[in-house]
DNA sequence: AAACTATATATCTAGCCGATATATATGGAA
DNA sequence: TTCCATATATATCGGCTAGATATATAGTTT
């Protein structure tokens, strides 16, 4: 599953342009999988060129003109066949749990420091997520579908349980290194 | 950070070839920060270049030759600046969760199974992870760090989240796949 | 004999991330 | 006035990575 399938599945709740499709990727679910311009451009070109979209350019006053993509029955037949598929598995990138892992060349204070940082990060998501909940604007769609619910929610709860163990589990990190007398200025 | 972070932090735990990184990361730490042989080997060949590892061929009985890879002291300097950055922010990738955004496409049969299937690797993978929390072997360690049991235990308290969300919420997307008669067999 | 598993190294290619560039427009700060 | 920031737009580049593939040595199973 790819980028193509991401922007199939976006495009299936109606049509817009490329920067639209990173506006709901970025509001609506990229905290399950995200993906940039970087990506999505080259992905609606190739689209193109096969047939799962139509594009139209469109002028616009006071704003720079833009393309339209719209899915074709080729594309919706794409998008279920890739959805039908057994899914990969889920795939975590962590660079704060490394620095964890090798938190002794931490002082306190920065080890402190970032314990905090992320547990106010995933609070922050889990709060976004939850004012998202009944909100289908971020999705760009008349309403909200069962799926959205779901996954926004699952967004809750998964960021709610990380700064949970954070919180609970911090001493683990912490108590060693006052120990220890890691208290370099930062 | 990027796997040359990685490695040198496996390598800072002591000398490995570049099958055993791949062996640490996947037993001990791939929950968080995977990566595969594609970038272990050029991640390096990299650093033997640039003087952060050095590097000794080592023949074997019964067994391919080997090279075993120490890192430097100034590897461990580049680990330690990698390690004080202010790390990215987590990413996480759900093929999985796509799938049930737009799980509408999808019989009540196939749904059920990606519920039952996702569940149940969450769970093995929590189990796995619980089996860990007090052996060092998978890290090809002598002792664990503080931060070894911290990331171990973050992965078992993420899983079992994921499990029971998606237990507690699957009536979510089940019941109306239901009501809408959906089941086509698989 | 072929397939599978384990231990090993190595590489290829399609895809992606993050940065960057450009364009139109507005507003605020130096 | 210039720079910076923000928003709306499209586009691309280069370094990195995932997954597949290849090769090698050896043993076990079908």
């Amino acid at each position: 599953m790819d980028v193509r399938t991401l922007c199939l599945g976006v495009l299936s709740l109606g049509e817009r342009s490329g920067y639209e499709i990173r506006k709901t990727v970025e509001g609506a679910l990229g905290h399950f999988f995200d993906a940039g311009f970087g990506s999505i451009y080259p992905a609606l070109n190739r689209m193109a060129k096969d047939g799962d979209v139509t594009v139209t350019a469109i002028g616009q006053e006071k704003r720079p003109d833009k393309k339209v993509y719209r899915i074709t029955q080729k594309g919706r037949l794409a998008l279920a066949e890739a959805l039908i598929q057994v899914p990969a598995k889920d795939r975590l990138r962590s660079e704060f749990l490394v620095v964890m892992l090798f938190s002794e060349i931490l002082s306190a204070g920065q080890l402190g420091a970032r314990l905090d940082e992320n547990i106010r990060l995933h609070r922050q998501i889990a709060k976004g997520l939850e004012a998202c909940k009944n909100d289908c604007v971020p999705w760009g769609a008349q309403r909200l579908t069962p799926g959205m619910r779901f996954v926004t929610g699952y967004g809750v709860a998964m960021h709610k349980a990380a700064a949970d163990y954070i919180e609970e589990n911090r001493h683990l990190l912490e108590a060693p290194a006052v120990l220890a007398g890691r208290n370099a200025a930062d």
